[in-house]
DNA sequence: TTTTGGCACTCTCTGGCGCCGAGTGCCAAA
DNA sequence: TTTGGCACTCGGCGCCAGAGAGTGCCAAAA
């Protein structure tokens, strides 16, 4: 593509994205800076519009960009607009301010500015816990069946897990229990954690000390199907004020997908995966019900290490020049956030 | 009201609420069972919008119920549907089945099955903890300067909070400072515990035991954190599908105020303080978002005492009839799900 | 060879018009 | 008190014409 197409290119989706409407080789003609008559404009644009850049509603209306078309600005034609000092400042006092906050909340205050500044949908996903030490372990008899077990991880992570069980425990018995466990994971991933419990198993169905039968069994209950991806989303009812997605059954999908999250789950994997920013333009991510969605999405650290994704979702146009540093710094400052609390 | 002219109001509300269209004379006339002539008919409607029970939508349309019309529809003239079979059988498995579930999992699988089953939006909120009884609480130690506090309370709830301390604690005497507390707790409900807590207070700050002092210290700061009011809502898109809520503007301010949750919520906490199921129509409830729905809700119990509240939100043409008995009888196996656990 | 003005054409949008159907209110008769 | 009859009202629909925007193409100009 010639320079004069890709400034043509780049004018009328400049253009299109802020106000919504057809560009007309008018338009073009007088903002794009080339001093052509609208004659030379037309030419200009039957060819991008042969080469699958842009479509045109109907006959008499001007040009709306393809996918493609979005595709080629987002990879080599926009420039990218420096974040708002206020947001920033926003960004900042929110996430790394001086409160103290849990990481839920700060997930929740994440994608909720995410979504505030953006005037779209915010998303985060929890951070993966693979990697994340063991802290502690414990067993506390809660009824005659029932034994309630309390995993402490690093980075202030509790979880609690009601374990039933065939016998009833004594606080001492539960206690010597933990004390085992303690003693053998402590400071290990869940991962490795794993590993040792298999091992364990091994072991003393082998030389057959009950208690320690039990303590692995109980830790093999509390420890399984820990890590289920999942994520936060805000300002979903964003999406509505977009005519673009005014279509009441297609939002009615979108927000179910949003509720059932597999789908989406997917998609930020794949993100996660690239361990880099990633944008997919309507049909690109694959999802029928977003089609006419973009979704910009970056990666944040813990410890230098990805542990999750955080994106916008909008119409597929979208002032990507505006939203891709949003994502991009929050997903730094996010990072920041959650290394400060672990 | 004399007895015709409920027959009237009666069939024509069932019938509005059964396709949604304004309803002539001659539908009541073939419909009531009433052997009059759509005229006679004609006059007793004129009757009933004079008294503010129904309205017209324009001179050549039919009727619609006023709000007050749904209001005596509800109060005495409605007939209960018994819970179709399959559904309750569905309640029961999901609910009080055999499988464990969380406190969280038993919520969500109320409010989404009441949206399931009513396809409308159904909202559960969390059990209050001021009226649930402590169960359990116990100290763990976490590092040298965080103590880990568990707390159970009857019905699966189980929270914790870390504290921090200015001396660090060794694992048996945080054991006997449980001990101790669960001694003088087990049982009671938060409130209680607190004012016992503040005669230990006075106690043991007289004779001086350190060990008693630092477990009623402890404890102090452990539960003081505020009973925070939430809920969990389901199938919210559900009120997309509802002509009457086409309106986007109005969609969008109801899906903000179910995020926001704080009218909600108060809303809610009336239906609570009632103790007994609650109908709010249209404007009655006094929030300005909920003008075109409708809101039926049932308190449900742990231990006899009402602790929480589920409704189901749609739009003020709903299945009334149909929709009261799912709410009800939901509320009341949520109660045992719960009490189950306990 | 590229650019441009001119021009016919296409398509959407809007407003006006008239008709249809549904349902009403009222009245006079049963 | 009930009923049939009747004139009237109003929204919805289809149709049509005109305006406006923008196009594609062509022939002339640069």
């Amino acid at each position: 593509m010639n320079e004069r197409a890709q400034v043509i290119l780049k004018t009328l989706i400049d253009r299109f994205i802020r106000d919504g409407e057809p560009v007309g080789s008018r338009t073009i003609a007088r903002e794009s800076g080339l001093d052509l008559s609208p004659a030379s404009i037309r030419n200009a644009l039957l060819d991008l519009e042969e080469q699958g850049y842009l479509q045109s509603p109907h006959t008499s209306a001007g040009r709306v960009p393809t996918v493609r078309g979005y595709r080629v600005f987002v990879d080599s034609l926009l420039t990218v607009q420096p974040l708002e000092a206020e947001h920033l400042a926003l960004l900042q006092r929110e996430l790394v301010g001086d409160e103290a906050l849990t990481r839920q909340q700060v997930l929740d205050t994440a994608s909720r500015l995410l979504s505030g500044i953006t005037h779209m949908a915010g998303v985060v996903t929890l951070p993966r816990r693979e990697q994340l030490g063991l802290r502690h372990i414990e067993f506390l008899p809660l009824s005659e069946r029932q034994v309630l077990a309390v995993l402490v991880f690093d980075g202030q992570e509790v979880q609690n897990r009601i374990v039933r069980v065939d016998r009833s425990f004594t606080a001492a018995e539960l206690q010597q229990v933990s004390n085992y466990l303690n003693s053998l994971f402590i400071g290990k991933g869940i991962a490795q954690v794993r590993e040792s419990l298999v091992e364990e198993m091994r072991r003393t169905s082998a030389d057959m000390d009950a208690l320690m039968r039990t303590a692995v069994e109980l830790a093999s209950v509390a420890l399984e199907a820990p890590d289920e991806a999942d994520y936060v989303i805000a300002g979903q009812s964003n999406l509505m004020d977009f005519k673009e997605l005014s279509d009441i059954e297609k939002l009615r999908a979108l927000f179910d997908a949003f509720t059932a999250k597999r789908e989406m789950l997917r998609l930020l994997d794949q993100a996660l995966d690239a361990q880099s920013a990633q944008i997919f333009i309507g049909e690109e991510s694959g999802y029928r019900v977003l089609d006419d969605c973009s979704v910009v999405s970056a990666p944040y650290r813990v410890d230098g290490q990805v542990v999750g994704v955080l994106a916008v979702i909008g119409p597929t146009r979208m002032a990507y020049q505006r939203v891709i540093p949003i994502v991009d710094i929050t997903a730094r400052l996010l990072g920041s956030a959650l290394n400060l609390s672990g």
